[in-house]
DNA sequence: CAACAAAGCGCAATCGATTGCATATCTATT
DNA sequence: AATAGATATGCAATCGATTGCGCTTTGTTG
């Protein structure tokens, strides 16, 4: 073997006068190969401090082992949940993950999809930016029959498999819940509407209202990033209607909190006087006080069942495409508890 | 091109019947190529959809342009943030980040880390696990020469660069505000005593204690993991000594968090009876109630030192070793303030 | 003992991109 | 016109592992 150079099959295959096709064949356990050989062969490339080298080995066998998962911002609990998750399924299945943030940047986004498509990946998981509005990047993974999974914020006009929570049903519970506890009028601070998923909460919430009698009224209707500052920006133009709102379904939990800590400030007390419901179960919303109300979005199983589900793909050549729709659930705290 | 795989640098060749080498020299920029072949070349690769196979390419480089982070919880504040800032210095520079958790087991940090080897990672940014006491696997890293980083837990044995906050500092600072608070009985949650940051803290608590000419008492001293249950555990017994503490430094914010619940379900109030200071400034520190005093760990800086200090190991062939110690600053917020 | 089967292993091509060296074409100079 | 020198491109080996096909050796059977 050369100096300064990893050994490789050919180093044991000279050190034991073999060729190298019986070494290859030997650490893959191939039964062609006689016990006693292997164990020959295995004892020089222990004693040689072999380690296959992958990239070889999948450049041959045109299979990268390993997935690509796209964020908006690695560092953001759901999201982080969510890596973590694929993350701890893939690693058992023998898949290497590699990930990239988009920065919620569309431009990012194309970049980084082509960089892991140039990278082979085996298949790409990814929950879109919230500016990305054209998707050649990401057909081009189903043109060539590469897996594609969708998590969170998925893209209706591609056809492949998509895990989202059920976000008409937790806007709804939302809604329904501040109606139960005696909430007259009910603001939304909606995000994005090219998001499905902000779109979803919002519709859950007209559907509600509608279901209950309530008058619509578009004014409390707040569309915005839904960022601390924007939140802030948003309350305040709720709460200075001529008729506020008595109940804020905030379209996250940084907006609930940042209006909270609005309201409290305004000497508005929540829930007695305005109730705050968020949206994610961010760790914080439980430890605030007043502790917030949200809907626990489950992102450590979706980014399990992402990996699942796309390792399937990899593996079997399934054809079928599915949308799985992870239940919402309703988490009741003080910020809406008045009864 | 052969039907259902991707064209490569020989369809463009044989399409303009030319030679791959030219096809390549021509998307390298390589001077030898005259302006208008290269225009011809670059027309063809795009009109047939041509993705350089960065298998190919690396294989034959002896370079994965990858860089491996490890880290015991991906779903980690600290950890997600660290990973974030090295994804956005290496995506800048052109380097791919694998990731992986070690979910704090030795085992699995093994496994892993020899895996990256066979996915000849040109570097590894990694915090190693709680559990972990042998090094084998990461001194294959030093032997081989590729560069490895350690951040936040760095293994005293092994020489190489090293990213880490001063937790001696952090640990003396909140030491000292308790005691600029009046407080005089000081308790202090530590972390596990192999790890440095744990142990550098607890060195902190001692020297201001002494230096403050308060005597040492190591009742007051509970060494535990520092979850939110043992976190509980640990706060009862310091809580039901003959002589209890009137202020608690906690190893980290989860169990300072922990000791304000359990505190407050007593009837005891913060900061007035017992003054609570926590570590790492989790996002919930500041919006819990009472906010939670706490140092501040940048870990997205840290990241981004991580992977600056890297990428110049791996293209300079530097073979200096530095420990870069980035401060840390105390944050004051109510659960220390009595005055 | 012939004849054939099975077992054990090697040859050489392959995956796609890169690069040192060689070759071919052209320009300029004397 | 001849040749040095520059310009433009091709050949073939290489990176390390894999695998279809074929060759040799050993074993079995009638």
């Amino acid at each position: 073997m050369n100096k300064n150079s990893e050994p490789t099959i050919h180093d044991i295959a000279r050190e034991l006068k073999i060729s190298a096709s019986t070494v290859s064949r030997a650490l893959n356990d191939n039964p062609r190969i006689s016990l006693k050989t292997k164990e020959k062969i295995k004892a020089v490339a222990d004693q040689l401090g072999y380690r296959p080298n992958t990239l070889a080995s999948n450049l041959r066998n045109k299979k990268s082992n390993t997935i690509g998962i796209v964020v908006p911002l690695i560092n953001r609990h759901f999201f982080s949940s969510v890596i973590s998750g694929a993350e701890d399924v893939a690693y058992k299945a023998g898949y290497t993950v590699v990930i990239s943030q988009s920065n919620d940047l569309s431009a990012k986004e194309i970049n980084i999809v082509q960089s892991m498509f140039s990278n082979r990946v085996d298949g790409l998981i990814i929950s879109i930016a919230m500016q990305t509005n054209t998707f050649d990047h990401l057909k081009i993974f189903r043109k060539r029959h590469i897996p594609l999974v969708f998590f969170d914020r998925a893209v209706p006009e591609i056809e492949t498999d998509k895990i989202v929570v059920d976000d008409f049903a937790g806007g709804y519970r939302v809604t329904q819940h501040l109606i139960d506890q005696g909430y007259k009028r009910i603001g939304h601070l909606a995000g994005p509407q090219n998001l499905m998923t902000y779109f979803d909460r919002k519709n859950g919430y007209m559907e509600a209202l509608r279901k209950n009698g309530i008058a619509y009224d578009d004014t409390l209707i707040n569309i915005n990033r839904l960022t601390s500052e924007e939140g802030v920006v948003a309350v305040q133009q709720l709460m200075s209607l001529p008729n506020p709102p008595d109940a804020i379904f905030c379209g996250n939990d940084t907006t609930a909190l940042s209006a909270m800590i609005y309201l409290r400030d305004k000497g508005i007390r929540i829930p007695e006087d305005v109730g705050i419901v968020g949206f994610s179960n961010e760790p914080f919303s439980k430890v605030v006080s007043p502790s917030i109300s949200t809907i626990a979005q489950p992102g450590f199983e979706m980014g399990q069942k992402a990996a699942e589900l796309i390792i399937r793909k990899i593996e079997n050549k399934e054809r079928t495409y599915q949308t799985i729709v992870l239940p919402t659930e309703l988490i009741v705290r003080e910020s809406s508890s008045r009864r």
